[in-house]
DNA sequence: CCCGAAGTTTGCGCCAGAGCAATATCGCGC
DNA sequence: GCGCGATATTGCTCTGGCGCAAACTTCGGG
């Protein structure tokens, strides 16, 4: 139910970035050298640790953050002290970009869920952005659209679909999103434990673990501590669709 | 559980559009005189009955609207065909703005709540809003970071809360957005059925009956056949929060 | 190598709320 | 004023999955 707080990201500015950690995303990728070096230049780096919070719901959004690796969890954090995860963002997006819809404050935390490395900018720079830089307010506003899309199939599948197929559905979207092939199947690249899968689903670690355990009887899983490996996509896709 | 698909809006070109219609909406409230009769010039405007369809999921996004009175609900219909309720919109709001978070399609269906009058212009008008319009988009990203907010909101609510207190939550909601004071409490102004109420708590009319019958025998409110009106409010929020 | 913390598995009982079904009521159209 | 379809109420049953509890496994640190 309710998890420990996990605190404070090291600070660390790395020697001096690459243009080409950035020339081939999205937001920047109409961009010349010269504009990126500048882009670059404002920016500040940071590592976090696995679990570290990025930035925390209600706290003024005085930044905005590209995730250049790893992956962070966007969670909410209920009065009783649970914890729901709306949104898992891969490498190569933005986040932290409530000035883009008109807010003042971050409306969910950002919970690393792997060592991650996350360049960011003061929110005044924002505007400038917009304005100065081609492709980057409508590919902004492209991730915005499409994480709008998945709250709302998150909706869907909560209101409609009972927890097994929920669970088999944020598996593969994990999948899709962030599969590494391997040896007998595909495994989610970054540790996850039941507890996580829970808070994505909306269900308890408990039962979590009795599916994944029902499904590696059956050959359509095999998991370890943090580890998840899907041998057979499709029966899970079946599974899926209840 | 499957309901009828209701269909087509009459269309019907009122007289003359007055100014004052747009002059105190936020998105254009900062424009001048002559710019919102060059807006109005442009906008077609339609009645709709109540139940009808403004447009679907999935169709291409030629238009974009503003709800000028009425009620909008904003649904999304499952293989199955049950319907899960996103989001409500008030007379006053945008709607249909897929081209602001980089869509050419709706990402769901929105259905009048009541009968509504609603102005529209094409899709290709949008760019020009955005650039000659001061405060049109940032007034627009405010709404849409203001349904973003709605929309994790119920997702957490899905996810954690029980029925009782879903549905106490959503009632208030409506109450906020959309209260009439009348004699003896405060009423949800516009014709809401059993059903309508377990599509937006994801729950069924069953469940949602019990309820109001159980809330009404304690004198919380007081409902007629698709009538809701709150007597006790503040009672309703202490069981809303459970 | 051992210990403790974190993560996982599994059994059991229970209950909120869904499903089903039958009946009652409302209000519109003719 | 009547009849029918849409809406609402309510009783009964059945079950998915949660809460609780206890044991087991894995891993990292000293």
């Amino acid at each position: 139910m309710t998890r420990a707080m996990t605190e404070q990201p090291t600070r660390k500015t790395l020697p001096r970035l690459d243009e080409s950690l950035l020339t081939h995303l999205p937001p920047f990728s109409r961009l010349e050298k010269r504009q990126i070096r500048t882009i670059l230049d404002q920016a500040s780096s940071r590592r976090y640790e696995s679990g570290a919070a990025v930035f925390n719901e209600g706290d003024p959004a005085e930044r905005f953050y590209m995730l250049l690796d790893g992956y962070v969890r966007v969670v909410r954090i209920t009065p009783t002290g649970e914890q729901v995860t709306a949104l898992h963002i891969p490498a190569g997006q933005l986040l932290g970009i409530a000035k883009a819809i008109g807010r003042e404050t971050y409306p969910a935390t950002a919970m690393t869920a792997t060592e991650s490395i996350v360049l960011s900018w003061p929110t005044s720079l924002w505007d400038t952005f917009v304005a100065e830089y081609d492709g980057f307010a409508s590919e902004t506003y492209k991730t915005l659209g499409h994480r709008v899309g998945e709250m709302n199939t998150r909706i869907v599948e909560l209101a409609t679909q009972q927890v097994e197929q929920r669970v088999a559905n944020a598996i593969l979207r994990l999948i899709n999103q962030t599969g590494r092939k391997v040896e007998g199947g595909i495994e989610i690249d970054f540790p996850i434990t039941r507890q996580d899968l829970s808070e994505l689903t909306a269900t308890t670690l408990h039962t979590v673990s009795r599916l994944l355990s029902s499904w590696e009887k059956r050959g359509l899983v095999e998991s370890k501590r943090k580890r998840i490996k899907v041998c057979d996509p499709h029966a899970l896709v079946v599974l899926s669709q209840g």
